[in-house]
DNA sequence: TGCAACAAATTAACATGTTAAATATACTCG
DNA sequence: CGAGTATATTTAACATGTTAATTTGTTGCA
């Protein structure tokens, strides 16, 4: 007889259990992504970039000219943070600012030619550090997980996951 | 012929493109991390208590008289992040500090009684939302999952991971 | 014994995460 | 047109992440 089926136990209050830790997916979702970007942190480092600049230079390159909303649903960041990183990258002149036509509640942000150079320089490293990634784990099981993340993901938001983006990823 | 093979292209520098961002595994392992906690969040704010913390709670109340070092491992909080979390725990008298017999460096901490009242309150609440996870993305997907996570990161940190934890995280 | 290497925990400094509030602009409907 | 509402961005306040340095205690070994 378990512990849990003794309803005629003394008023004793039951043990209160908990799964193992080790079951509990938001952590095991974050080893999964330490072990991954313990990959890529010396190499942004060496470059003089933290992870979260990394994540707004990347969608930058592929979409010039986007609005700090966009900008914080691509590179999913919340906006205070994005707020601090684009002042921060604007300081060190990799992003310019410019306003927005019709709305001037919005800020329009670009990649000056230094960011370009810096993001041409910074993607090879990263390709480089997917690919032996990819090779260590296995493009299957990588695609696989990939699949799952993004089912998991949708299961939990709604139909489409915030912070989701249409199409390929361009602009 | 892909442009990656013109081998005797004029000396105008290739395109320098970079996979899309949705196929960045650390970010697609952070929306999916998202998805869970935007479900736990509320709730722990709800009892006082961040992710952390609840973190370093659910581990003491399976290993008492733990010393920072491995209460760090099991909760995967780094040791700088655990000093300020123990001692706002502490203070809030959730935690307890004793001193090590044999080695002055170690502390030893332990839940306080409150602190196990708090954890037998909010640990079914926990359990709840964990089931409701579960159910919604399904028991069979979800072990997959865990799995393909655990492989990850044993693939990519050795043959044990980086804060693993022999046993079933009993102490 | 005594010192050099090591280990545990904390502190420091800066970047980001998280929530709430503030600010400025745009929209809408009477 | 104008009050009320909604949206974009920023600021504020506090907690945590990340790396490096510091402090204190332990251990091995000449």
């Amino acid at each position: 007889m378990s512990a849990a089926s003794r309803r005629s136990a003394p008023p004793r209050r039951a043990p209160v259990v908990l799964r193992d830790i080790e079951l509990s997916l938001p952590l095991q979702l974050l080893k999964a992504r330490e072990a991954a970007m313990a990959r890529f942190r010396p190499m942004l480092r060496h470059h003089g970039l933290t992870e979260q600049q990394w994540r707004v230079i990347r969608v930058l390159a592929a979409c010039p000219r986007i609005d700090a909303s966009d900008l914080a649903r691509r590179s999913f960041l919340l906006a205070p943070s994005l707020t601090r990183i684009l002042q921060e990258c604007e300081r060190r002149q990799m992003v310019s600012r410019t306003a927005h036509d019709s709305d001037q509640r919005r800020a329009l942000f670009a990649l000056t030619a230094a960011g370009k150079r810096l993001f041409a320089t910074v993607a090879p490293d990263s390709e480089r550090l997917y690919e032996s990634i990819s090779a260590e784990f296995g493009k299957r099981k990588l695609a696989t997980l990939y699949s799952l993340l993004a089912e998991f993901a949708t299961a939990l938001t709604g139909a489409v996951a915030v912070g989701d983006v249409k199409g390929d990823g361009r602009c």
